[in-house]
DNA sequence: TGATTATATTCGATTAATCGAATATAATAC
DNA sequence: GTATTATATTCGATTAATCGAATATAATCA
């Protein structure tokens, strides 16, 4: 059968498209993580706590449906979300489902990952040059144990 | 695997279920149809087209997820949508894939329609002579055909 | 060059969603 | 009561999503 109404015919398809993208809790972590900024996937790995391969599925996914782009630099792949309308979206649904939890906060993810290799993470040992610099972290005194 | 992550351990698994209840064209245009009101199921087979059973197991998908109730008055089955907010949901969705066209305007589904046999969309054939003749719609000056 | 690290992709089995067809139910009319 | 109307439910086949396992790739290091 057709999808299609008579009425707006395509904007249904479109946005169910999206719902889709979002409707899997992994990839609601992952943009949980990549709300403030980019990350690598490993630091998605030491956040999630997911596979490795099972985030990168869920990444390819997500970038298939034109959410996130991501940028190589040296060993690590950064991600970042291109659409950040995306947390209008989000949000709209959190508040409907009565979740009243502060998002406007910074990310408790934005800090430095104990299980987390990339440099971002681990700006202290950056071997002889530093071809991938990353900013100091901005340790915040009470970082929260992640696990 | 367990979806859950150590942090917001079920958020993310509620919006997830939020977002499969909307992720279906069918079930989109079915909230369109109920934005500015309840209607009958006749109204929404009229309006969209659909099977009647098709719309049924949509309508029962949507009822299951909470978002909407149904009325009974007489033959007909009323639905209405108990979660306006979810139409926050939807406007963002719309605005973020590129979707510029009026929500705030009362609905065109608001309008009797020619196919449908419900009493609202016959307000003139109330009684026992022919149960289900199709009054001349109210033809309101711009009203867009649906067909 | 080969080894290592970070990440991506493919494959396949399992589970879930979709949707047509047929049937069931519940209210009303006669 | 039976017939009719509006709607709901069940069944089954097809398609799509999920997710673990294995493997591939691409950058870097030694």
């Amino acid at each position: 059968m057709s999808t299609k109404t008579p009425n707006k015919p395509c904007n249904y398809e479109n946005q169910a498209r999206l719902y889709k993208a979002l409707m899997h809790p992994a990839r609601l972590a992952i943009l949980d993580v990549l709300r403030y900024g980019e990350h690598c996937v490993c630091h998605l790995e030491a956040a999630l706590g997911y596979r490795q391969a099972y985030i990168s599925q869920h990444l390819m996914l997500l970038r298939d449906a034109g959410l996130i782009e991501d940028r190589r630099d040296g060993w690590n792949n950064y991600y970042r979300v291109t659409k950040p309308d995306v947390y209008k979206v989000i949000d709209a649904a959190l508040r409907l489902i009565g979740d009243n939890s502060d998002r406007d906060s910074i990310s408790r993810f934005e800090n430095p990952l104990p299980n987390c290799t990339c440099p971002k993470c681990n700006p202290d040992t950056q071997t002889n040059s530093d071809p991938h610099v990353c900013e100091p972290p901005i340790t915040s005194p009470g970082k929260p144990s992640i696990v």
